[in-house]
DNA sequence: TTAAAATATGAACATATGCTAATATAAGCA
DNA sequence: TGCTTATATTAGCATATGTTCATATTTTAA
């Protein structure tokens, strides 16, 4: 058996501190009625903030901040239309995983 | 096209409360870093109680917590051997998303 | 430049979450 | 039975989280 010239393992066992942080953010985000919501109305075209807030009967602030944290995430994009902002998702990984889960959810 | 027998579809574009509560109950399972070790640990073997908050430099009484929020969504299951208990995975749904996401978290 | 529309932000609040120490339970064994 | 080991439970605490109200910002157009 000889080392790999990719990458040094020093404890297979153990997840670094960094890609914990990564998975258990991801998760978080995922782990919220309101921003599964979100995300799920994202699913096949974009919305306006208002848009959204009134499909899914939620407060414009409420939206907005929850905009903000799946945006910080790089889950969520906008493109600016005059005054209007419209979101889209932007991370097709997280968002298969989500369909997955709700399919599953679903039995 | 005809009327499916097994569902009936009246809002496609809403998911209703017992999935929304499901799906956003299992990420937010994922979305702690003490709970993704612990899962991360048993990936390929089963681990006691108390193996497990050596292996994790954990409380014991913190990983008891735990394993009961994850037995609770049925994420773990155990077997006794004397007074001591084995834990494993029991959900290779999202065992597979947990290592898919780790996966991706590491590029 | 001023008003209107859309969105973002900050502060306050209630609730949820995770960890810990202390203690309770349960099983095996002398 | 009484002791030991392994695990579970309870209560308390500090921090995190999600929503709301009030207000600030930004962009556009008159």
């Amino acid at each position: 058996m000889e080392e790999s010239s990719e990458e040094v393992f020093t404890d297979n066992d153990n997840l670094d501190e960094e890609t914990l942080f990564i998975v258990s953010q991801t998760f978080k985000a995922l782990g919220d009625p309101t921003r599964i919501r979100i995300l799920h109305l994202l699913f096949n075209k974009e919305y306006s903030v208002n848009e959204i807030a009134e499909k899914l009967q939620l407060k414009q602030s409420t939206v907005s901040h929850q905009l903000r944290f799946l945006k910080n995430l790089r889950l969520v994009k906008y493109r600016r239309a005059g005054t209007t902002l419209f979101y889209s998702h932007d991370d097709q990984h997280v968002i298969g995983i989500l369909k997955q889960t709700i399919e599953h959810a679903l039995h």
